[in-house]
DNA sequence: CTTGACCGTATACTATAGTACACGGTTTAT
DNA sequence: ATAAACCGTGTACTATAGTATACGGTCAAG
């Protein structure tokens, strides 16, 4: 039984391109377990799972650098588990200032969205007045 | 009096280099208010407000497209306000999406380093097993 | 045993978001 | 009046994240 797949397996089975495996490969998100004489890479049935995981993580707003990172966590440092836990926890930090700015951005958003309501021309319209301030407006 | 700023002070009013304040004027982030005969961009002075306006929504994770299109809210349909907070209600749930993905990454990583404090070796390391799968560990 | 699907390498091209540099004209301060 | 600082245009280069394409070798079905 073949506890490998191929290149192609892997692309489909993670719902990416070829060139979107290799590049991930290049990258080091990924390895090929082993290859055969004829140089065929050969993967881990996982590795789909894997790309999946990439996929999910960069649609959050990871770029492939980070995401390296948290993969990475798992298998370098081979002495013990602290330095992990720290890249994590320096991790979840960054995620969290992030949902701090986004949730910033909502209440923006949200405020404008709500003082809008009501009005119907462009020139009371607060979020208009707001994000302007340059453009067709003449404030000084 | 000077009413508008030359490139240079814009710049530098907002923290960027010239060629950045030049390339979002290119996107048609912002704009000169004028020109002198010579050529000579002039900038309204809160223009450098409008450039921190879109390096903090930057920051929060918005592509320069989708600022301009945030910023165009204020500028473009002169008819009626409702154009202008329909794209602000889907900016805004866009936001909240991306605040529900960081935040259920969140909460994963949290899982992660919380039981993962008492460990020691990489072996029983909690975040090493639910992130590998790959590399040099052999799970079926 | 040949065709087509698949694989590998390599290169180029896309878009996003800048940054840098060269060339030449202008403004300004000394 | 001359040099430094500034401006505009244009081009090229960076990194990120792919996508596409060409060239050739390999594998597997008919």
């Amino acid at each position: 039984m073949s506890a490998t797949i191929t290149v192609g397996k892997v692309a489909k089975g993670a719902g990416v391109g070829i060139q979107t495996v290799r590049y991930y490969e290049r990258r080091g998100l990924i390895s090929a377990k082993a290859q055969t004489e004829k140089g065929y890479r050969l993967y881990k049935p996982e590795t789909p799972d894997r790309i999946r995981f990439i996929k999910n993580a960069q649609a959050i707003g990871f770029t492939l650098k980070e995401i390296g990172g948290l993969l990475r966590l798992s298998v370098k440092n081979p002495s013990n588990c602290a330095r992990v836990l720290k890249k994590a926890e320096s991790k979840l930090s960054d995620i969290q200032a992030r949902i701090v700015g986004l949730k910033s951005l909502e209440k923006v958003l949200k405020g404008l969205v709500k003082s809008c309501q009501g009005n119907r021309t462009t020139e009371d319209c607060p979020v208009l007045n707001c994000l302007s301030g340059q453009n067709s407006g003449d404030s000084p």
